[in-house]
RNA sequence: UCCCCAGUAGCUCAGUUGGCAGAGCGAGUGGCUGUUAACCACUAAGUCCGCGGUUCAAGUCCGUGCUGGGGAGCCA
């Protein structure tokens, strides 16, 4: 017989007569001529309800089923008559996979997130893990629909990159070299590593999305990024993915757009479509998420200069650990405030200083700002940086060599701005980020399956 | 990298003034029961994070290291 997902047996609106699953015991109960099985195959959050009489020729093995041992079960599809469930198996036959030893890690009982990170390779094996990841999943195919719906394409950018370029942070080396030959030589010779320079992890795909953008229309990027910053904090990890969208003849106007629609597409997909999932953590991680998210979709975000922000932070009588001034990039206590208490929704923070923002983001006409935009969130802070690029040569130009930039390995990338060179505007946003405002799951370790961050790479 | 907190049974934790190592849950065994994190009884289970020091005596005090968590910086 076909096996059947435990989501399908539970979504049926009449019994087929006889069902077959597999999945792993949660938990059983015994009664004098029966035992009751918790059965979970990871297709939703919901478990099958297995009844298993002692006439089953097969009982004695039933009876040493424990919790994370693996079974399948064949049997009827009934009405149940007892409360918190619709359907259960009426087992015809089971057929124990495999046994549990008593020292499985899994209780039935509240785990802390600690633990469970100790134990990364089992912890999708519980409700609320099995549920983050399957909305991860989710969330990721979301994104590419929304991207096909709009007609962009999607480009695989490199991972590894050259080592001058994009300019976000420390970066991973990528090298072929003997440790030992370095040592004796008392220095890495490039020349003789396998790309015959220096080479890194990439920590963006903008600049190859900025030259797609400009060749194809509407590009993404949406991959593995890396930073080898010694952040030791619950938002950072040194493997993160990044959707990374750039529109030809847009500017940041558009871009905003673009960002807004995005964010609010994803948040009502997963409601309408991971709704099971999505009220575990409502009930029982976060209180407030239900709110939230019914505010994301429905309220507008705010939007307002750096200029603005500043003068809002000045006069809200609050003191901050970092005072306010114009010029001074904003402190996380500052964010929070605009996003958290002052707002209370996303905020949009346009035309930062052009010191405090990277060489590639347009110039306003003022000559001291730039076309910059930060989506702040509430309880997650930065969610999406993005900006206007400066398409102009000269003042691209202009602006390397203020900051001391050597423009040569750059070549490429200053071409695009040579031949045929229009508007355009891009950001890039956070996954993990994104799933932890989604689910109000409060440390990023605990929406990536096995996280990598400084000092750890088990599993 | 800096600041703060923590580390005791498989898990979550208590441990008084420095004086015999404890509970709940989980597990095992038995019982009961159309049960829902089932229930009742019994049993087993410890490198008190490592190293060094003070002391007649250290889970407890001091130093140091490691690990984990929270905050900051950096950022997405």
């Amino acid at each position: 017989m076909k096996r059947t997902k435990i989501k399908a047996v539970l979504n049926m609106a009449a019994s087929p007569g006889e069902v077959f699953v597999q999945g792993w015991v949660r938990t059983k109960r015994d009664a004098k001529d029966f035992s009751f099985i918790e059965l979970n195959d990871g297709s939703c959050l919901a478990n099958i309800q297995v009844i298993a009489a002692n006439d089953l020729a097969e009982y004695r093995q039933v009876e040493k089923l424990t919790t994370g041992s693996a079974a399948g079960v064949t049997g009827t599809l009934v009405a149940s008559p007892g409360k918190g469930q619709k359907w259960e198996i009426q087992a015809t036959a089971v057929d124990v996979i495999s046994i549990a030893p008593e020292n499985y890690p899994l209780q039935k009982k509240r785990h802390t997130d600690e633990f469970l990170r100790s134990i990364a390779h089992l912890r999708p094996r519980t409700n609320k893990y099995g549920a983050a990841f399957r909305i991860r999943s989710r969330m990721a195919q979301a994104i590419h629909a929304f991207y096909l719906d709009k007609g962009f394409y999607y480009l695989h950018s490199p991972l590894i990159t050259g080592s001058d370029c994009e300019g976000a942070g420390e970066m991973f080396r990528v090298t072929d070299l003997d440790p030992a030959d370095v040592q004796k030589q008392g220095r890495m010779d490039f020349s003789r590593d396998f790309f015959g320079q220096e080479a890194n992890l990439t920590v963006s795909g903008q600049l190859s999305a900025e030259m797609f953008a400009l060749s194809l229309g509407d590009v993404y990027t949406f991959s593995p990024t890396f930073r080898a910053e010694n952040s030791n904090t619950r938002r950072h990890a040194a493997e993160f993915w990044m959707l990374e969208p750039e529109m030809a003849f847009c500017d940041l106007d558009g871009n905003m757009d673009h960002a807004e629609e995005l964010v609010k597409y994803l948040v009502g997909h997963a409601m309408d479509h991971c709704r099971e999932d999505l009220d575990l953590f409502m009930r029982f991680v976060d209180k407030d998420l239900g709110q939230r998210l019914e505010t994301l979709v429905s309220k507008p975000f705010a939007r307002l200069s750096y200029t603005d922000a500043v003068e809002i932070l000045k006069k809200c009588g609050k003191t901050f650990e970092y005072p306010v001034e114009y010029g001074i990039d904003l402190q996380s206590e500052h964010e929070r405030f605009l996003a958290e208490e002052h707002f209370k929704t996303p905020v949009f923070v346009t035309d930062y200083p052009r010191q405090i923002k990277p060489f590639y983001m347009r110039m306003n006409d003022d000559g001291q700002t730039v076309a910059a935009m930060d989506l702040l969130v509430p309880g997650i802070g930065e969610l999406i940086g993005g900006s206007q690029r400066e398409e102009r040569l000269s003042v691209l130009e202009a602006r390397m060599d203020e900051i001391g930039l050597d423009k040569d390995p750059y070549w490429w990338y200053l071409d695009s701005r040579r031949f045929g060179t229009v508007p355009h505007a891009g950001f890039g946003m956070g996954f993990e980020r994104f799933l932890m405002m989604i689910t109000g799951i409060s440390n990023i370790r605990d929406v990536i399956a096995f996280p990598r961050t400084p000092g750890s790479i088990d599993f």
